[in-house]
DNA sequence: CTTACTGCAAATATTTTGCATTTGG
DNA sequence: CCAAATGCAAAATATTTGCAGTAAG
């Protein structure tokens, strides 16, 4: 979990400030799991006055570029977000219930060597789900 | 290519009808190789008297449906899409300078047997595109 | 104090929907 | 002729932006 001060400390470094909003929504983000920006506001709102979805949106890009959180993009409309300190893991989206199941991501090694390989290509292999039909839906 | 009869058969098996719309629609999208629905909307006006954009977003959904066409998600907003011709690639999307590579699926085999196995996954690998950072912009 | 940050409301952008009219078969 | 399809305009979403007021350091 990222520590007030240690928060306090890589936002300044880069010239920003620490602000209550910008603490509730990496809170939000860390409780979650992971939640797309309305979620996360939603969730501010429950357990504090709440932040403006406009700052949500901001929040989330600055804390991104940061480092402190990532994007993936499941399929629907809006992104998810999950702080950076959680495990890196890859999404399952089924086409058909559209159920999400995570999976570590050394499954994609093969992937990402050959495509180091053959193209010089450097992948952030969390960055899209990966979408196809889940064992249930199959059978 | 499909031909128009082809289109034909394919929509009345269905129920479908073939209008004019729907053809120019699918040669759009065969012409340009790959567009969202706003490109795929311009080039139809270009080359005939155009097509309202709620007609593009119904004609779609409706090719994609009967096997047609197909959409990737390449991360920015709209998806994008492809005639179901085409020969199936995966799109490598990067970070820094937003250049789409294509590449065969086939690497994607190693992942794509893991899955499976582990999780009786069906994966459509094509989906989603393939994020991070090309060979120029890693060096 | 200085300037970054926030909230709010308006502007964009994208996709969907209701409905009257047109048209394929 | 009749159900399906289209165009148009309005609605529903999602995200961004301008700006005046607030607050971090």
């Amino acid at each position: 979990m990222a520590d007030q001060h240690g928060l306090q400390a890589t936002l300044r470094s880069r010239g920003y400030r620490l602000t209550p909003q910008r603490q509730l929504v990496l809170q939000a983000v860390t409780a979650l799991g992971h939640g797309t920006p309305d979620e996360i506001c939603a969730r501010v709102q429950q357990t504090a006055g709440g932040v403006n979805i406009s700052t949500v949106y901001r929040t989330l890009e600055l804390l991104e570029e940061v480092g402190l959180v990532t994007h993936t993009h499941l399929g629907h409309g809006s992104p998810t977000y999950h702080a950076a300190s959680d495990p890196n893991h890859l999404h399952l989206v089924c086409r058909d219930c559209g159920s999400v199941t995570e999976t570590d991501v050394d499954v994609a090694d093969p992937l990402v060597q050959r495509l180091a390989e053959e193209h010089g290509f450097d992948t952030d292999v969390a960055h899209f789900a990966i979408y196809g039909r889940c064992r249930s839906c199959s059978s």
